[in-house]
DNA sequence: ATGACTGAGCATCTCAGA
């Protein structure tokens, strides 16, 4: 099984992006966020045309996340279970397909809003994790994947490109992160690659990409008996020298 | 010294992204 994750920064924007990248690589599943428009204005015919059913959890304006699928599938959840009842914000799926558990995020930046905002991301990481712990309570072979918005340790990004003080590097972010590894998920890419730059974002500005001053943020995490079977896990970074790029590249991982 | 974005929206600025 083939899955990647991929923050589109607008679907409208990379409709054409993503239907190029599914064309050339043929995953079985897609995991988008960022798509920025509500579920009814999700592309969803484009993306059957090329044999891909969809879900979207959508919003206007910001967040929104969506599963391609070319196996079959049946969605669990449409908002991460233990929220609260009025969180009208777009940043997770979650649902079952060949035989795993798929969760979809897009985790909360944390930057914006001050200090009650980077309350909302520790409160949702928190979620996060009791939800995983009971996937992996009853065993369930699962896949966590999206955009964390975590640099998980100062490897995950180019020296210089963020202070100790942003949500993405705070202590505090990266606790809970870590309690996520602790109760025995893998992060595929550093499963693969435990040392080195490997970024999956690099910023619009400041020529970031030319300079590779990027950031790993977008993470793929994987139950035991799945990780067992990790064969390959890479940000695609071709994607990111197209036109009119996201400033995300997919993160794909195969598993045998 | 360096370089100076992108997207959405009740829009021609503001907010968010990271």
């Amino acid at each position: 099984m083939r899955l990647a994750t991929w923050n589109v920064n607008s679907i409208r924007q990379r409709e054409r992006h993503v239907r190029r990248w599914l064309e050339r690589v043929q995953p079985d599943l897609l995991l988008l966020q960022e798509i920025k428009c509500e579920a009814g204005n999700f592309p969803a015919e484009t993306f059957r045309t090329l044999g891909y059913e969809t879900v979207a959890v959508g919003q206007k304006a910001y967040n929104g996340v969506a599963v391609l699928s070319r196996v079959p599938f049946a969605v669990h959840h449409h908002a991460l279970p233990g929220l609260p009842e009025d969180d009208a914000q777009a940043r997770y799926i979650e649902l079952e397909a060949g035989g795993a558990t798929i969760v979809n995020i897009y985790l909360p930046n944390g930057n914006s809003g001050g200090e009650a905002g980077f309350a909302y991301k520790l409160a949702w990481m928190d979620c996060l994790a009791e939800r995983t712990a009971a996937l992996l309570d009853a065993d369930t072979p699962a896949i966590i994947a999206g955009d964390f918005n975590v640099c998980p340790t100062d490897e995950d990004f180019a020296p210089g490109t963020l202070p100790a003080t942003d949500a993405l590097v705070r202590p505090e972010s990266r606790a809970r992160y870590r309690r996520l590894i602790w109760s025995g998920l893998t992060d595929a890419v550093r499963a693969l690659q435990p040392a080195g730059r490997v970024y999956t974002f690099w910023d619009y500005q400041a020529g970031a990409w030319r300079r590779n001053a990027g950031l790993r943020i977008d993470h793929v995490l994987l139950s035991p008996t799945l990780a067992e079977r990790l064969v390959a896990a890479e940000p695609d970074r071709h994607e990111r020298g197209e036109d009119q790029p996201s400033d995300h590249v997919p993160v794909l991982v195969e598993l045998s």
